[in-house]
DNA sequence: AATATGTAGATTGTTGACAAAATATCGAGA
DNA sequence: TCTCGATATTTTGTCAACAATCTACATATT
């Protein structure tokens, strides 16, 4: 048996999901905004599936903190408050700290051969994005530099719950908050970091991790204050 | 007004929140075991609600990872392997050593006044315990102990991932991994990290923490190892 | 005017039935 | 005997209807 063909319906496993995809859309597009009912019927009518369909997707949201569900009354679109984002750029900074130590030990050990060269290439490609200033390449590539570890560090789990975390704090306000005044030292702590990984030290990782999210929640703040300073 | 009357249904919301429940304890008590099926009209006709009602409850349960579910093949009991074990002991010390350091901060600026005395008594407890070498005690002891430190941190989304990924834990091997001969070393891990705390010292709590879990996972690995040799 | 009460409408909770997919069963051919 | 394939059964996915609950509005009462 030798043949090639298209694989058909990958992904597209059940209407549910599909729905799920669909709400989940809405929420982080800004179509439903933080507070608001989700009704079910409503929604059924709109994307064309059943009640029951919708109602699925809607507890599955539930499970990921999008949304929350108050029995009989319904389902509503999580609002985040600022307290809440502290909490959540703990919970986050504290994964990443994890996987961070994990993946100096991962490298240290010879699992994850091709890390040093993408960090690297990573880290080259952000100084040059800096140089350029290029911010919306920065901000792809500090993604792309956290998935990396988070990847390196081999924890399905702790990885599915940094996604919805991030998504989460990415409802926030949706407006970026711009970090373009300091891609500078953003990059030196990403340096850092890269650094004790590839060293293979679990604790000066974690430290590094924990270092730069600190930072990273102070400017964050900053920028906060400032914006609302402007706002008022 | 001045009366008083028995609050009525408290907790008792919807049928599949009861439904989610009881597959919950079937799962948690063993009758459900790991790689297990569960049928949806089975599970109807046993607990006397309808179809669809089973199928909310087992999605729910999907949510917080005690169950995989395959489109069109159904739900399993999830099946937790040794790797899979050390991922999630990592993640837990993670949120765990943020909590601490969390809760250090919080006790520093004045935020839990309580904190002292009931991690104070709480190591009390555990010293007796250990003394009249009371294993029940002490389990029950160390576990106030990390929620005292939860508690403090104040981070409910942390807390219910925390507990969430305990109860996966938890689930792996049934039969208690006694840590009856380490409670010693443990409970001078657990002063350290008090200790830390109540100094206020966020980077110290956190390096603490980290250190007990570390241990903590090291006797597991070790009192596993010799158990699976004892089963040879 | 403000608060309570009652009623109609809308929305969620729950169920049973149908459609589609997967699994088990059985027989034919090598 | 074993493998392959067709068929029957089981199980999941989806839907529409009914029941219970909540919400909004109008009315009554002070």
């Amino acid at each position: 048996m030798n043949m090639k063909a298209r694989l058909i319906g990958v992904g597209r496993s059940t209407l549910a999901e599909e729905a799920r995809a669909e709400i989940e859309r809405m929420i982080t597009e800004g179509e439903l905004t933080a507070g608001e009912k989700l009704n079910e019927l409503e929604l059924s009518v709109v994307m064309g599936v059943s009640r029951g369909t919708v109602r699925e997707a809607i507890r599955s949201l539930a499970g990921s903190g999008l949304v929350d569900l108050i029995a009989n009354r319904g389902a509503f679109v999580h609002e985040t408050t600022l307290s809440e984002v502290q909490n959540l750029y703990e919970l986050r900074g504290a994964i990443f700290a994890m996987a961070c130590g994990a993946a100096a030990r991962r490298y240290g050990q010879g699992d994850e051969p091709r890390l040093a060269e993408d960090l690297a290439r990573n880290i080259e490609q952000m100084n040059a994005a800096r140089e350029a200033e290029e911010t919306p390449n920065y901000y792809i590539l500090n993604i792309e530099f956290h998935d990396l570890l988070l990847a390196a560090a081999n924890n399905p789990k702790a990885k599915a719950i940094y996604d919805n975390v991030k998504r989460e704090m990415h409802l926030f306000r949706r407006r970026g908050l711009s970090i373009a005044s300091n891609i500078a030292r953003s990059l030196e702590e990403h340096r850092a970091i890269a650094e004790a990984v590839i060293a293979g030290d679990e604790n000066a990782s974690r430290d590094a991790a924990n270092e730069h999210i600190r930072q990273g929640f102070d400017r964050y703040m900053a920028t906060a204050t400032r914006q609302r300073q402007a706002d008022a």
